[in-house]
DNA sequence: CATGAATGAGTGTTCATTCAT
DNA sequence: CATGAATGAACACTCATTCAT
């Protein structure tokens, strides 16, 4: 699917790459980039690993992204931040009740994002920001506050519907938030090793918080969606 | 005294001798070495810095550690003191209902760990696991299954006494963990640096998620618990 | 016409082909070339960017000049087209005090030389000779001894004429040079950048050399200091 | 010859080197970096060779030096700007003809920098000063300037004694400065090879630059052609 | 025991050079 | 002929680790 046709560009379009028919070479850098980004941290990933993984030399690499903090950048930008125009756009559109918006956004949210490798990155950054203020930065104005913002939107539409009761929007977005980088960062890290009795399955733990959710933001329905929490996907 | 000095050497001389009598020089560098893995992660940390910070040489720090990765080690096994022995008997002498247990915990968790040095254990854990998976595989036996162990009874208490709704006691752990671990996580990275806005009043959050839970949980009581979030310390 | 390319070559193919009927590339190359080594140096300078300058790729510039050693070879003796022959003929023809012949040759130098781009391939001599003395021998004889060759007639004619003192013609070459080389390089360097306050006007300059020239080659003066320059220590 | 402590220390003294027994090491450090800074340049030099040839590892250096620019920064120190004190004394102490102090100066300039290898590093920055500012700033503050007062100074002293004609001083530091800096590039880049010819005896050079600037700067002589120094052209 | 001087492998980045198209 | 993508050898600088004192 060219998704990433639709990408907002927010920086002068990687300064180096040029011909657009041989796009095949940053894409595999960027796939290389994020497995080690991921899988090692930001200060611990060598940018020869990232070229020998996708196959090219360090010079290669340098060829395309300016700089290993460039790099990054585009890594965030491809696997994050370019999904919230589109994102945006579901959430305007959307038709049902603000409750439905809200499920299909953790879901879709899992399936997209959580359930990828993408979902290493913010707990990448959780982990190197201090270093980094740089990159912090960065991801502070590229992801956390358009994500703020689109989950704002949702719950002020609850709450203009009545669905929602009345609430400090600040912290409603993060009771929506928590739960989601919690699992994010729960997969990169503690749950992906020893935790082997209990594996969390994601599924039922989203739906776990969806309802309590449901019954944290939920006007004058009492006890209700307790019964389908089933994700229709 | 050195007595031990003068005596013959009997058993192979492990690397590095964690001798029990002056334990205030290791003290004082696990102590930075704490300070600093949490502040600027384990690669970013420098030995030296932690060696000036505990005000010995770096020379010194190799005596007692043989190397950075046993300094790290020592540091996370070191605050893993388990005070869960203590939690657990307050909350097996706690009188009143579940509601306020739960709400004593949060905050009491907020005030010894989350507001401390403490909750940068967490974090390193989340940050590193994937480095370490043998400290990863210790944290969860000492930490992780004590944690769990100590919500799953208050929960079971609350569903036996009724008060909370019967639920799937694995993820409803997660419900009241994953806020808990957000917050900590939060204060150490992103929201320390660049959040200028709004730097989240961890109260305020507490207060909200707990609200959260309320609802969720609560079996009968549709709209109850909104007024005295007030926390009582 | 490519004619060329369809015989077959008798000769053992050098490295690199200067065919001269295409000097257009070539020539622009060098252009760019000396502007860039002489405002940054050899080592400075990137082929790339000697390419770009000169409207070609990077991979035509090294099918003209098989390294960046020999593009700086040949922008040195490129530029040394002896204008000596002319020199010398305008010298022979002047007519005139040997004075005005002294200050026409230090303007005209300015003019010519000094104030043109010209001027910085002795500065470039200067500063990489010790890179490149097979170059700074070619200099040397192409350039050094006939400028110096030059100046001896000058000053020759003077003392005939008995305008100047007898004199060592070969030092008295130096007094005329030093002054002129040291503007060339002077203005290429450190008077072209942060000496902010007081740019060196060229005239002046001139001016005040030729004149302390004038007073110290001239021959009238009653009680010049020639006796005991000997160093006391 | 406890010169260094006179020394003005215009930085923090050096960041690193603290202990005081053992200056060896910075001084043999020192001596291999002018070598090696004057026989190759600034940029071409290798912070790697300076360390070898002083005997130690690359790592030592940068425990004296904090980066290759304070490295080259301590060299002219040590080797120029730290010297000028000592001169200005010397100068002010002076009891004599102003021409005798000029003499004075120019041959003790010759003994203790033009012939040394101090004097390849004018030669250094003339040909470098583009390409690093930051060197360029460093030098035009700590080295031409104290120079070019020091010129000043004996110029005005000559015009208020009478014994050198009145002049534009700052044209008359050119007059001084340029014979000396020639002589010091002329050494290290031309002279220096191939022109075996005809070595270039300094003192004879300095001789009769000193003899041309005695009757340059003579005031008494009559018929001084200061009148006609207008450019022709 | 404690020090801190010394080390050298490793990191991000640059750039002359090559070569398939 | 001309291109520009690809390379890899350097380089400045860092930092965990060692060891003579």
């Amino acid at each position: 699917m060219p998704d990433s046709d639709t990408l907002p560009r927010t920086q002068a379009d990687g300064p180096i790459r040029r011909s657009r028919r041989k796009d095949a070479r940053p894409g595999e850098l960027l796939a290389a980039a994020l497995d080690l980004f991921v899988e090692k941290g930001y200060a611990a990933t060598r940018v020869e690993e990232v070229a020998q993984r996708a196959g090219v030399s360090k010079g290669t690499l340098f060829l395309y992204f300016s700089s290993k903090e460039e790099l990054f950048k585009a890594v965030v930008r491809e696997n994050l931040s370019g999904r919230f125009a589109q994102w945006n756009d579901e959430i305007e559109r959307f038709e049902g009740s603000t409750r439905d918006m809200l499920r299909y956004c953790l879901f879709n949210w899992w399936e997209r994002i959580g359930s990828t490798k993408a979902s290493g990155i913010p707990k990448l950054m959780m982990s190197e920001a201090h270093n980094f203020p740089e990159l912090a930065k960065f991801y502070q104005t590229e992801v956390i506050q358009p994500g703020n913002t689109l989950i704002e939107r949702i719950l002020q539409r609850g709450v203009a519907s009545a669905e929602f009761r009345p609430m400090d929007i600040t912290y409603g977005v993060y009771l929506v938030l928590a739960p989601m980088l919690f699992l994010a960062m729960w997969r990169h890290s503690l749950g992906s090793c020893c935790t082997n009795h209990q594996p969390l399955d994601p599924q039922k733990y989203l739906n776990a918080q969806l309802d309590m959710l449901m019954h944290g933001f939920g006007a004058e329905t009492p006890h209700s969606l307790t019964s389908n929490q089933s994700h229709p996907t």
